[in-house]
Formats: structure tokens, sequence, C-alpha cells
DNA sequence: GAGTCTATCGCAACATGTTGCAATAAGCAT
DNA sequence: ATGCTTATTGCAACATGTTGCGATAGACTC
């Protein structure tokens, strides 16, 4: 009950945005809300998909990318695409952060806001380009790694 | 004839790094080596994979990336992932460079190895993290359409 | 040049998303 | 409640990569 409880704002949130863009509340798109809500941290597309379909197995691909979409274009959803180019979801949480995925040990660290601000800021003085923290996705060798095999 | 002899130094350097590791030089990787140089800047996969089989229609998919992966293991090509997350790959060149994509204009800005220095040193001093320059990809919005959006 | 070993190739199937279109159903008006 | 409008769905086909496997063909030895 708890969960429910949980996402009860944010499908009351997300029904009246719909209605004010004269779209509307399906069953499926609670669905996928309380999938990627139960979804603690991140998800993948794929990973997305199958959990939804566990609940409703007549929901298809299409319709979750497409929710996936509407979600980000509501500001309730990010994605930021892995070191392998897939796609992986999180709720807008309470802070905007960026991502480091380690090619060494394949760990997958955030960047909060507050550490990337420095980072976002000298990237605007050196080119004038004002990056998204949310879309940030950094690939490298975390401290531990680069201890580990002396580079 | 200058293309030609452009890629002679290349092919040289390649067909002896695949010896060293008792790999094999063959027609296809010459192709797909010729249509990488050919491609001045970047290509996607699929790009080359159609530039390839003008040449060669009998060159499968799997045979081009396969190859880019080799060329990557070597050192002589790079790829990183646009801002939809597909593959774009280009030569080794001269200077490692990351990657800024506007979603304002849609234009691609090259960052180089001196205006990204500063800020690779302030993600490791931030987090500990050495972020490959080459892998980088960052999406976010260029000077001037800031200026037109006000933003 | 012929024979051998095995890296590489092409094929076919799969994984992950995306897109067009006809059928369905949400939300509104009566 | 009933009917209308049209947003949304599911389907099927496609786009871009990836992977397993048997057939092909480099490169080396004799």
């Amino acid at each position: 009950m708890a969960k429910v409880t949980a996402n009860q704002g944010l499908t009351e949130r997300l029904q009246a945005a719909l209605k004010r863009r004269g779209q509307r509340w399906t069953e499926q798109r609670q669905i996928i809300v309380d999938v990627l809500a139960a979804s603690d941290g991140h998800a993948t597309g794929a990973e997305l998909v199958e959990r939804v379909r566990q609940d409703d197995p007549s929901a298809t691909p299409s319709t979750v990318y497409r929710t996936l979409d509407l979600l980000e274009e509501l500001g309730l959803a990010r994605h930021h695409h892995g070191p392998d180019g897939r796609e992986t979801y999180h709720l807008e949480e309470t802070t905007e952060h960026g991502h480091l995925h380690c090619r060494g040990c394949g760990a997958e660290q955030e960047l909060d806001a507050a550490a990337a601000a420095p980072i976002l800021k000298s990237i605007r003085g050196a080119t004038g380009f004002s990056a998204d923290l949310d879309h940030l996705s950094l690939q490298g060798l975390c401290a531990a790694c680069r201890t580990a095999q002396g580079e």
C-alpha cells in the first residue's frame, strides 16, 4: 500500500498535466508510471518493457516507449544513454544528476548537481556551450580502477 | 590517386599490427578502412555500412561492425554515441576530441583536448573519476541558441 | 604449388527501439 | 446513458546493431 500512496501524488500531477494538454489518462500509462516508480534508480528501456508486460501482457514496446517519451516531455522522467548507447530511464528525482560509467569495473556512479556545477561552468567558460546535466553520461575509469590498473 | 596514397601508411600500419596479433589482412578490411578514411569527419555505423556495400555489395553489416570494433581495439578508429544513442565513428585523428550536440540547432561542435583539459581535471577533482575524452558526448545548448532562446 | 590451421566471412536469428496505420476507447457534449 | 471526436493502442514493418555457427579463404609449412 505504501507504494500506491507514494505514486498517488505523481499520478495526480500527471493526470492534471495531461488534461491541460487535451491528452488522456489510460490504464497503460498508470501501469508504466507504477513500474517506473517501482524501479528504484535506473532501468533500461528493455527492462521497463519487460516489467510492464508482466503486469499487462498485452502491452507492446511501442506503447511503453511512447509513454516514456511523453513522461519526459512532461518533465516527470529522464533518460540518458549508457556507454553502449542503450537507453536508461529514471523518474525525475529531487536532484538532477549526471552519470559516470567506469569501463574498468562497470560501475555506474552518479554525479549530483552540486558536484557538477563547477564542471558545467567550466564547459560553458571554455566553449560557450551549456550542457544538460540530465543527459550527461561519461565513460572513463573510476578512482579505484585507476589505482588498481596504475593508469 | 591522392586518396590511395593517403591511406597507404594507414594500411601498412594496420597490416603490421594484425600480423603481430596473428590476425589477417583481408579485402573487406581494406575496403572498410578506405571508406572510413574517405568519410571525412564522422559517420554513423549505418552510413559506413551503406558506403561499404556500394564498393562490395556482398559485405554484410556484421563484418563492417566487427571490423570497426577491431580498428578501435587497434587504436586506429574511435566511436562515440550521438544524442540519440546511435554510433558515430571517426578515424583516430591528430587530436582526441569530445562532442557537443546542441539540442537547439542540432549542430555538433567538437571539443578539443586543450579546451577539455580543465574540464576533465575538474571532473577528476570533484569525483575521482577520470573521463575518456574520446567517448565524451554532451547534449545542451550552444552559445548562439542560448542567446536566441534567452535561456 | 599443395596441404593445414584457424581467422574471418556471410547468413540467419535476435535485441532494442521507432514509425505508419487502422481499430479502439477516453473524455466531452447532449 | 448515448454518440462524437480524436488521442492512444496494438500490430506489423522497419532501422540499427549484435551474436552463433558453418563455410570460406588467408597465411604458413613443406
